[in-house]
DNA sequence: AGTGTATGAATGAACG
DNA sequence: CGTTCATTCATACACT
């Protein structure tokens, strides 16, 4: 749980009650509304959510059969063969991959279990087959050797405007190599201010800067990052009811025709991972998992999904700004 | 927006704050408390689904391209396109296929790889995933040939224990033989009072019950049911912030190994549809899919996913009992 | 447009 | 530990 579970203790609201009264500042049941509002919404998106995934999932045949609030399990009406880790469980993992340099050993593996058995079933056999996995896996990727930044494909060079997407996907083999590329590419990021950067409010935490101006910000986007990621921004009655310094949270840019998605969820898992989710349909963004991406004018490829953004944008870079102006909205 | 929308006008809480203080009885404060802890857990379940569904919209193309929380509204995360070999790409691979008698090797792809590149884009994976695929394919389509249903799996008797979690593996394949002799289990859960039947509020719905229990009890988990199931009940801290009549809402068995746990969606689906999942980390319960679960005292392989609880553990039987006490608990 | 099929890709598990 | 198997998912494409 994150940020609310302590909010009482925030809002210095006491946690046993005697049997007088309590005494609340206009402050705190000011802050206190605002948050029961923005949680309300979440929890009726959610219900929402569940319902068209229920019909989804009723009116599919076998690969929607899952329920997400379930985890991300995928139940069947037969039993499942193999285990499949709930996506929290794939953080988790993911985290303690990157932690770690060898194998765990057994204790270790008792310990990850525990902690994964809290998002759902797991067993130590299927946390020790995913580290083999994970590790075999990450050192065949590791064959294509590293190339710098985006020159052409050593290989498949000559290519065609036509072959370029393929390229792309090829790229996405060496995810590891290419966080080195990110790295690299995230001083252009750093440079100027382009597009994503005319926020306004330079000083307003999540709105988007560049890395440089992000120092000190104490940055929460959280569920609330999570929570406007699917919300249209121009149309949205969600986001013409959120609470004015919320939507200054982030900086919403509208006329580029696809951007970067950063959510950061450290009050989520303690770490700065954070999502990385783009939209678009500009033909040469094919490549499966990775995106083309504006930011701050210059094109990036970046992966979809749970990236470690600091790694991948700097040491500093916590913040997240996002657009979901698509350029093939009709 | 749903309750918690109206919730300062149920709390009789001020909506305009005038520069006084505001003054909360305690029964306000406390009932307060406890909303904002059920919606700050069921927003991290929010959370955790929109991972999820945005994990699927990325993979997937068009039909479940939606974000639920956009009500509906359609984007375009980026595309994802596979590859396509040309015809005489495929030839050439058909032709590798057919002279080698084994799996290429590492240098052997990137040989094919280059003669492939001169007919048009493609990568070693994708060499490598066509190899994977076609001796897959190869294979099955010969095999065909065996039994009917799962009958002949009988007579895989004398089996070792440590042939057993085969077995069990094995077993999955018959689910609806498998339900019959649930239905017999069931009458174990049925007699005494167990571990799971300890249950000291026999009326309290959602409280763990022999089925003939169970009759005329207004079953209502859904959100909060399905809410339970992340939870480490001996850990968690969302658990130990739950409401205290919310815990009550079923019964947690903390004694168990591992133990059952029945989420009854009967609200959701409309039917007597639950979740089984089980965790537990003996040695014995590495049957994916399915795991040795302790319920009523008596040890049964039950198959984790989407079950007919009623059909499993008769017709009255549409409550949960769930318990995430691992035994690799530390 | 909906439905079905072939197949590229992903990945948990098992093997040697 | 590297390799292979087996299953599943999702897409491209064909069919109607």
């Amino acid at each position: 749980m994150d940020g609310l579970s302590n909010y009482l203790m925030r809002m210095s609201l006491p946690l046993n009650t005697s049997n007088h009264q309590i005494v609340m500042t206009e402050a705190q049941l000011e802050t206190l509304r605002r948050q029961i509002c923005v949680y309300s919404t979440i929890c009726s998106q959610l219900v929402e959510m569940h319902k068209i995934m229920s019909q989804q999932a009723a009116s599919s045949r076998d690969h929607l059969l899952f329920d997400p609030v379930m985890g991300g399990q995928t139940f069947r009406p037969s039993a499942r063969q193999r285990w499949t880790p709930s996506q929290s469980q794939i953080d988790i993992l993911d985290r303690v991959y990157e932690a770690s340099n060898g194998n765990p050993n057994k204790q270790k593996i008792k310990d990850i279990t525990a902690e994964l058995s809290q998002h759902g079933p797991v067993s130590e056999t299927n946390v020790y087959n995913w580290f083999q996995n994970r590790k075999a896996r990450a050192k065949r990727k590791q064959q294509p050797l590293p190339r710098k930044e985006g020159d052409s494909e050593v290989d498949t060079d000559g290519e065609s405007s036509k072959e370029k997407k393929l390229r792309l996907e090829t790229e996405s083999k060496r995810e590891e190599v290419e966080y080195g590329e990110r790295n690299s590419a995230s001083h252009d990021i750093n440079q100027g201010s382009h597009d994503i950067n005319q926020c306004s409010r330079d000083t307003a935490p999540g709105c988007m800067k560049t890395k440089s101006q992000l120092h000190d910000v104490d940055y929460d986007m959280g569920i609330l990052g999570l929570r406007y990621k699917g919300i249209s921004m121009d149309t949205s009655q969600q986001w013409n009811n959120y609470p004015t310094e919320k939507k200054d949270f982030c900086h919403i840019q509208e006329n580029v025709p696809a951007s970067l998605i950063v959510l950061n969820k450290a009050d989520l898992k303690g770490d700065s991972l954070g999502s990385v989710a783009v939209n678009g349909s500009n033909s040469d963004q094919y490549a499966s998992g990775r995106t083309t991406v504006v930011i701050d004018g210059d094109r990036l490829e970046v992966p979809s999904g749970v990236v470690d953004v600091r790694r991948m944008f700097g040491e500093t870079a916590v913040l997240a700004g996002f657009c979901w102006a698509s350029c093939s909205n009709e």
